[in-house]
RNA sequence: GGGCUCAUAGUCUAGCUCGGUUAUGACGUCGCCCUUACACGGCGAAGAUCCAGUGUUCAAAUCACUGUGGGCCCA
């Protein structure tokens, strides 16, 4: 008998063809029902080559996460949205074209972004859909649309009106050369040198006095506390105590603080603001007041003395000098000192308070954590990432950004009064290059007015994500229907952000939570365990992996490799490895493909014996895809495929299939089993591999797709899994058997057939050519 | 400094919730074999003091405590 499949392995070409049938037969198709399952899918964000294969990983779960939800039956809806607002697009535009933003008409700026956008997003959605994503491709999102920035827009405008935002200082990151702010991202750390300054700080009302070491002595005029470690013996019977600062002869207290490590300098701190972000974080919690010693200009303020005007480099080196004539210095000693400096100007950067917009989100914590608590985790211990993250706020968010690809802030301010006019909802503003839509201000009735030229914090778009795909405030009886959505899939790294942010904002918005489930991946890792990033340089592009292996060998390798929730590493030559389970499902098929798909047959012990086994199999992987582990059902269809119905069923019953020395009743039993398992297990495995598994159910069972089929439910049979255990230890006794003996398989050879296997006695005996 | 998490053969991984098996499977390695689905295959072999220590127990990879090392997040 010819098989009908001809070709011996599968063919990763195939899978084109299988995209352009699914583009042509609209399989994907979304109308919006009273029940849908909405998946509110992660906006990638187009960076360009390589792309994250840890990203690639994650988009492949997130399908199979659409798949398992329609073969369950439900109405899927998932949308596909591409994330392009912020500052990697700026940092790419700049190096192409080799300008910089400041120096650029903000217009012709933000046209470069879009233009570098536009290529890098036509790309990624071709990576996308070559991964076999089923999502709307038809209507994808862009972040960076009118309709998104208006949805920002308004959002804030309603927030704005509730009085939820407000203004306030707080220190930021600045960098002298470039003249601007600079987000954490922007931030590297670089060995420097510098001296350590060893100061006398003497007690007050007494001749004690204590050192204190400081690589920035020209902060003494910012000095707020002085810290020691509670364990530190030196100086607990001063805790408590004032202490005099040397040159400004201010008073502070000395007080006891974790973070002060006894090893360093004399053991005691001088908290000043503000030298580093440790400094920050210190002013934060203990609530101190600070002291602003340098000013926008990169001089120091009047409050350094004798030394304003001075920068802050020269500042300190005059204030050694001063101490040292005053008798107040130690010692001084050359360092090396992790420093914080620009990424692009490679000068250190100093703290500064600068005033911007915040939301208030403290209020909200309690709300939050309810409805954190009302939500499924998978896997549920990354619940606890934003439990913990929830008790540790203690800032209210800061929204606004000194950049130019962003939604920008909608404010306009009066020229002679000052007062903000915030617009009415419902239109996308660019205040930096419009004109107000009032003519007077309300307040002194002047005509003139000046725009916000600040933009948000690109988690202000993101955040209304689950509003933007139900069409909130567009459609309103789309976002009924719709809303809240079902599932929010992300990677572990962006809970605090973006889950966070999504709860507070469609809470704050609608006073319900955004989806009932999360589902919560890790981070890919390269092969020595280390988080893959291009500025590391370990990053693999998982494009030519895909090209050279196919989708479905990727993804098959990113089910069975990770197991969900956990971090994975990432190994080329795993995935390569991976494809042989593939051939070995091609192969399978293309021997059943020699047999007629018949409706019956009459069933012997050994079809009964794999069904009760396939029946297991069907519901190990029903418990893996109800908690949308694909791991789960991976692993247990490749052992099952591999290892049980290839291995020792298909072996055992192959003569009779060929109806050699059996009954035309009993090879239909053999070829009914034959048909029934593989197709459970073409279905079983779709949500995962959807190319091979489409190809072979078209060739093999029906002309309609399996992605239009149900998922196979268990019949609850019995456990025969002992079984399972025996026959394979006797099929290895034979084989071992003919081996000593040097004979070949297909030689006969005398041997006891067990006594709980005599029911299996004559496929057995076909099968090893056992003699009597 | 705080938090989360992990630790099982050269590599990856199951088992750990609820203690008792010869510690699972895959990749890789080695040997034999073209047996009419598959050499992208089959069969077999070697390879693990289950991170360390202490405790509980008749019995610990599994439970408890302590420590060490890795990773990530936050500061």
């Amino acid at each position: 008998m010819e098989p009908k499949i001809s070709e011996k392995a599968w063919n990763p070409e195939l899978e084109k063809k299988i995209l352009q049938q699914w583009e042509e037969e609209k399989i994907y198709d979304f109308t919006p029902q009273d029940d849908n399952f909405t998946i509110d899918t992660p906006p990638p964000y187009p960076s360009g080559r390589p792309w994250h294969i840890g990203a690639a990983a994650h988009y492949s779960q997130i399908d199979m996460i659409a798949r398992t939800a329609r073969m369950a039956g439900k109405n899927v809806y998932f949308p596909i949205g591409i994330d392009r607002n912020g500052l990697p697009v700026e940092l790419y535009t700049e190096k192409k074209h080799k300008i910089r933003m400041r120096e650029t008409e903000r217009g012709e700026f933000l046209n470069l972004c879009r233009d570098a956008l536009d290529d890098l997003e036509a790309e990624m959605l071709l990576i996308m859909k070559s991964l076999g994503i089923s999502g709307d491709f038809a209507n994808y999102y862009r972040t960076d649309s009118k309709e998104y920035r208006t949805l920002t827009q308004s959002t804030f405008i309603e927030l704005w009106k509730k009085g939820e935002v407000y203004l306030a200082n707080r220190p930021n990151n600045y960098d002298w050369v470039s003249g601007t702010t600079i987000a954490d991202a922007e931030i590297t750390y670089e060995d420097l040198s510098t001296k350590l300054v060893y100061m006398k700080f003497k007690i007050k009302d007494t001749d004690q006095e204590i050192v204190i070491a400081s690589t920035r002595p020209e902060l003494l005029c910012a000095c707020r506390t002085i810290i020691v470690n509670p364990e530190d013996e030196r100086y607990s019977q001063y805790i408590g105590k004032k202490i005099i600062v040397p040159i400004t002869n201010a008073e502070v207290e000395l007080r006891t603080h974790h973070s002060a490590q006894q090893e360093f300098g004399s053991g005691a701190v001088m908290v000043c603001s503000y030298g580093d972000q440790n400094d920050v974080a210190l002013f934060r919690e203990l609530e101190l007041e600070e002291i602003v010693a340098i000013g926008l200009d990169g001089r120091m303020t009047e409050v350094a003395g004798e030394y304003t005007g001075l920068k802050p480099k020269q500042a300190r080196t005059k204030i050694i000098e001063d101490l040292e004539t005053g008798g107040l210095l130690d010692k001084v000693e050359d360092i090396v000192h992790r420093t914080p400096v620009s990424e692009r100007s490679k000068t250190p950067i100093e703290i500064i308070p600068m005033e911007e917009y915040y939301l208030k989100q403290k209020g909200a914590v309690e709300k939050i954590k309810k409805l954190g608590q009302e939500i499924t985790f998978h896997p549920p211990m990354h619940k606890q990432i934003l439990m913990n993250w929830l008790e540790s706020i203690n800032i209210d968010w800061p929204i606004s950004r000194r950049r130019y690809y962003g939604t920008e802030i909608p404010i306009w301010y009066c020229k002679n009064c000052s007062e903000p006019h915030v617009p009415e909802p419902g239109k996308y503003y660019r205040p930096w290059e419009e004109k107000c839509p009032i003519s007077n201000c309300p307040k002194c009735d002047s005509t003139e007015f000046v725009g916000e030229e600040r933009t948000f914090d690109t988690w202000m778009d993101s955040s209304v994500s689950p509003l933007f795909i139900s069409k909130f405030n567009r459609d309103d009886e789309f976002f009924k229907k719709v809303y809240p959505v079902s599932i929010r899939p992300q990677a572990k790294d962006i809970v605090r952000t973006w889950l966070y942010y999504t709860l507070l904002r469609c809470e704050q918005l609608t006073g319900k939570k955004p989806w009932s489930e999360a589902w919560i991946m890790g981070y890919g890792l390269d092969e020595k365990g280390m988080k893959m990033s291009k500025s590391k340089g370990n990053a693999i592009d998982p494009l030519p992996v895909i090209e050279k292996l196919g989708a479905d060998t990727f993804r098959f390798w990113s089910a069975s490799e990770i197991n969900h929730g956990y971090d994975f590493r990432c190994n080329e030559q795993k995935i390569e490895s991976t494809k042989k389970f593939l051939s070995k499902l091609w192969n399978v098929s293309r021997f059943l493909s020699s047999f007629p798909v018949i409706e019956s047959g009459k069933l012997g012990a050994t079809d009964k014996w794999i069904l009760a086994e396939l029946d297991k199999l069907v519901k190990e992987c029903k418990k893996g895809y109800e908690e949308y582990n694909f791991f789960i059902p991976a692993i247990a269809i490749r052992e099952f495929t591999w290892n049980v119905f290839a291995a020792h069923y298909i072996e055992m019953v192959k003569a009779r299939a060929y109806g050699i020395e059996f009954s035309d009743e009993e090879r239909d039993g053999a070829i009914f089993t034959l048909h029934k398992t593989l197709s459970t297990i073409l279905k079983l495995l779709a949500p995962i591999t959807p190319f091979i598994t489409e190809h072979l159910w078209k060739e093999l069972y029906s002309k309609d797709s399996i992605h239009k089929e149900k998922q196979v439910t268990p019949e609850n049979i019995e456990d025969q899994s002992n079984i399972t255990k025996e026959i394979s230890e006797f099929n290895s006794k034979v084989w071992n058997e003919k081996k000593s003996q040097n004979l070949s398989l297909k030689d006969s050879i005398k041997m006891e057939i067990p006594e709980s296997l005599l029911e299996f006695k004559k496929d057995l005996k076909s099968m090893h050519n056992l003699l009597d």
